[in-house]
DNA sequence: AAACTGACTGTTA
DNA sequence: GTAACAGCCAGTT
């Protein structure tokens, strides 16, 4: 019936249901996306997210924990983090043990 | 339509 | 423990 949804969109519905103050990985989401080898792709689209998406993109980190992006960016996603309480190292690396997002 | 890209990941050394 | 390699595949050109 819905069949005009496309991997991109459910990202897009993932990306929006992880709860503030959780983080998950590209490869997560890719699973629980129907793909789960695509975990590239995911980044790719979350690249391209229209400006003023208010997806929480910066709750999305790699499988060790760190930040993928780097310079600017990389400190935007960390402001981000912080400022929901998620504690990130200088190096742009947090616990996954602590703040994993399980659903 | 074919080629290129890469916010990744599992495997191997 | 880390580093290099190669596969991966949706989106973009």
């Amino acid at each position: 019936m819905f069949d005009n949804d496309s991997f991109q969109q459910r990202v897009w519905q993932i990306v929006a249901a992880i709860p503030r103050g959780y983080v998950t990985t590209y490869g997560e989401i890719a699973r629980l996306a129907g793909s789960p080898r695509a975990a590239r792709q995911v980044g790719g689209i979350l690249r391209r997210l229209p400006a003023g998406s208010k997806l929480p993109w910066h709750r999305v980190i790699n499988r060790k924990g760190e930040i993928s992006l780097t310079g600017d960016d990389l400190n935007r996603q960390r402001n981000a983090l912080e400022e929901e309480g998620i504690e990130v190292s200088n190096n742009g690396i947090i616990s996954l043990t602590r703040y994993r997002w399980q659903p």
